[in-house]
DNA sequence: TATGAATGAGACTTCATTCAT
DNA sequence: CATGAATGAAGTCTCATTCAT
C-alpha cells in the first residue's frame, strides 16, 4: 500500500475525501502560523467549518492530520514533477526544467514546505516510513533524470553520487523554505535559482578539479 | 548583547552554570528522543537529577531550556570551528579542512543537530533572533574562507554567489543530520565527505560551464 | 456595557447560565468558608457537581469567578432595593422602608455580602471598575429617596451631606456582615435596625446640635 | 497573655524585636501593593533586606507576619488613641477631639487601614481572636467616652446605644480607608470628617425625632 | 452524519518551608 | 545567626478525545 490508512466512522467516500480536504487546508493555514504542536484540534475544526465532533468523524487522532497534511503535500509535489519530468526533452535540458520547476513550485509552496519539513518530525513511527518513502519519491524523480544525463555522457556519476546530487538538488529546494529568513533578503527566487543552478551544473559536472 | 539574558533565583554564577550544563545535557538527551513539546519540564528536571523547583531555580520558562540548548550547541560549533578556522594554510587547504572538519563535527553531534534544526522553529520570538544571529555566525566563516579563496585567485565568484556557497556548505553539513534517515545506508560519513566536498569545490570552480 | 463580558467556550446561553449560577452558589459557599484564595477551581468544581474541565468551559480564569459571584450579589440586592424604592409611598416612609428590608436583605444575605466585603480586593484591574460601579448603583437608590426627602422638606441637606448619608446607610447594613462576630452577640438584627435607624434619621435631621 | 506568641529560633530579644519591625514595615508595603497572598516571603525578606533563611528565623510560618503586621497596626492606633483619650477636656469635647484625631490618624495610615481591613480575614483561627480583642479595644476607648458624656447629660444613650455608636465612630474611621475610590474624589479629609462628625453628634443626641 | 458539552489526565509554574553550610 | 539552594506539594489551566443527542 502507498498510502497509510487513516480511519474514518464515516462510509460515503466522496464525502471523506471532502472533508479530509477541508481539514488539510484548516490545518496547513494554521500549522503554518503556529506549529502543529500549538495548534488545536479544535482550531482546525473551527476553520474547516464544522464541529470538533464532525472533525473525529474523519480522523482517529490528531496526529492523522499531519500525516494527511503531508501526504497532500507530497502528492502535490510529486505530481507536478513527474508532469514536468514527463517532458519530451532531451535529458539535460530535461535536467534544467525539471530543477527550476521545482524551484518555483518551493517557492509558490513555501509555507507548506516549511510547515513540512519542521513538523515532519513530530509524525510517528507509524506514519514516518510513509512519509519518508515520498520524500524518497521525489529524489527518484531526479535521480531518473541524472541517470539518463549519465547514460547519454554529459555526465560521469557514479551511483552514488547521482543518489548524493539528487538529495543536494531536492535540499536545495528546501532551502529556499526553510532558510528563508536569511535568503530572502539576499535573492529574489530567480537569483537564487540561476545560483544554485549553475552550482549544481558545476557540481556534477565531468572535467575540472 | 550577544547572548539573550535567562534569568535565574540562584546567585552563585559558578553553580548557575554548572546546573544549566546539566539541564542542557538532560534536555538534549530527551529532545532527541521525544521532541521539546513532548518532553515534560519535569522529566528535564529528573533526568538532571534535582527536583522540578530546582530546575526552576535556574530557567524562567520551559521555552528558556530550549534556548539555552541552541545557544549551547551553537557556541560549540562556533568555537571549533573557529579553532580550525584560524589554521596557518593557505586558503585553499583551509577551505577542505574547515569543511571536513565540519562534517566530522556534524556527525559527532548528529543528536543535537537534530535537535537544533528540528526545534528551532519552536522557539519564541525572543530567542529567535539570537540563534538565527548565531547560524549566521557559522556561515559567516565559510563566508570569509571562501573570500579569501576568491581573493587569491583560486575561484571566481560573486559576493553573491559566495553567500550561497556558504549556505550550501551549511546545510550539507545539517542534511548528513537530518536526512541521515536516507543518508546512513548509502554512505559513511567519509563517503559522504569526499563526495560532498567534491559536489562543492566543483561547484564554486572556475572554468567549466 | 453594564457587565464585563466572560468568555465562554460553551455556545448554548441558557446551559451558560444554569451552568454559571451552579458555579456562582458553589463558589459563594467555599469563598464564605475559605475565602477566594484559599478555594481552588478544582474545588469549586467539585461542588458544582462537574469536572474542571467542565468548569473551565464556563469561565476563562479564576477571577471570573470572583467576578461573577460579586456581579450576581450586587444584581441581588440592587433589583430587591429598587424593587423597593418603587413603592408608591411619601418620601419619608419610603425611606424607613429601604432602608430596613437593606437591612433585613443584608441579615439574609450576611455570607454572600461577607464573601463581596472580604474578597472584593482580589478583584483584578479589568473587573473592579465594574463592581465598584455597582455599589454606586446601590448608593444612588439611597441618594434618590434622601433628596426627594430634602425637596420635600424633611431634612435640610446639602448635597455632599446627601452623599455621605447614603455611603452611611450602606455601611451600616455592610457592618451587619463585616462585624458580626462583635455585633451579633450584642443585638438581634430588629435591634441593630432599630437603634441604627434612630442613628440615622437623627443623624440627618433638620433642627438640634 | 494579650498578645499571641511567635516563635522564633533566636534567642536575643533585642534582635527579635529589631528583625520584626523590619519584617512589616516591608510586609505593610508590600501588602498594600498586593496583598497578603499574593505577596511572597521571598519578596518580604527581600524587602527587609536579608534572606529568606533569616526571615524564618525570627517567624514560624507565613501567616504570623500578617498577624504581626495587624498588632502592630492596631497598637499604633491603641496608643496613640489612648494618649489623645487621656486629655484633660470635658467630656463632649474630649468626644470631638478623639473622633477628629481618630479620622485624621486614619487619613494619615490609611494604607495600613487598607491592609488590616482587607487582609484580617485571612488571619488563621489561630491568630482572628487577638486581633479582633484589639479592635474591640478601640471600640471600648469611644464607649469609655461616650459613658462619661452619658454619665454628665450629654445624651440620653442606653448601654446598647453607646455600644454601636462606638462601633458606628470607628466604621466611619475605617470607611475612610476601604471607601476611598468614591470619598476621596467628593471629599477632603477635613470636610468628610466635619460632615461624619456632625452626623455622629446628631445622631447620638438628645433631643429631637 | 453532525454536534458540542463533558471529561480528566497532565502540563507548566509557584512558593512556603527546610537545612546544610 | 545568617544564608540561599533545594524541595515538592499544590495550583491554574489546556486540550485531545468521547459520547449522548
Amino acid at each position: 500500500m502507498e498510502k497509510r490508512a487513516v480511519k474514518s466512522m464515516v462510509k460515503d467516500e466522496k464525502l471523506i475525501e471532502t472533508r479530509r480536504s477541508q481539514i488539510i487546508k484548516s490545518a496547513v493555514t494554521l500549522f503554518k502560523e503556529k506549529g502543529f504542536h500549538r495548534t488545536t484540534t479544535r482550531e482546525i475544526a473551527k476553520e474547516a467549518g464544522f464541529s470538533i465532533g464532525t472533525l473525529y468523524e474523519y480522523i482517529r487522532e490528531k496526529e492523522d492530520i499531519l500525516y494527511l497534511v503531508s501526504d497532500f503535500i507530497y502528492d502535490q509535489f510529486r505530481v507536478r514533477m513527474e508532469e514536468e519530468a514527463s517532458s519530451n526533452l532531451k535529458s539535460l535540458d530535461l535536467l534544467h526544467l525539471v530543477i527550476s520547476s521545482y524551484f518555483k513550485l518551493v517557492d509558490d509552496k513555501q509555507d507548506e514546505m516549511l510547515v513540512m519539513y519542521q513538523e515532519a518530525k513530530s509524525l510517528s513511527k507509524k506514519s514516518l516510513p510513509y512519509v519518508l518513502k515520498k520524500e524518497l519519491q521525489l529524489c527518484a524523480i531526479f535521480e531518473k533524470i541524472l541517470t539518463r544525463c549519465v547514460e547519454e555522457g554529459h555526465f560521469a556519476l557514479s551511483e552514488k553520487e547521482i543518489k548524493a546530487a539528487a538529495h543536494n538538488i531536492l535540499v536545495f529546494g528546501q532551502m529556499w523554505a526553510f532558510r528563508r529568513w536569511a535568503l530572502r533578503s539576499i535573492y529574489t527566487i530567480e537569483e537564487y535559482t540561476n545560483i544554485q543552478m549553475e552550482f549544481i551544473m558545476k557540481g556534477i559536472s565531468k572535467n575540472n578539479k
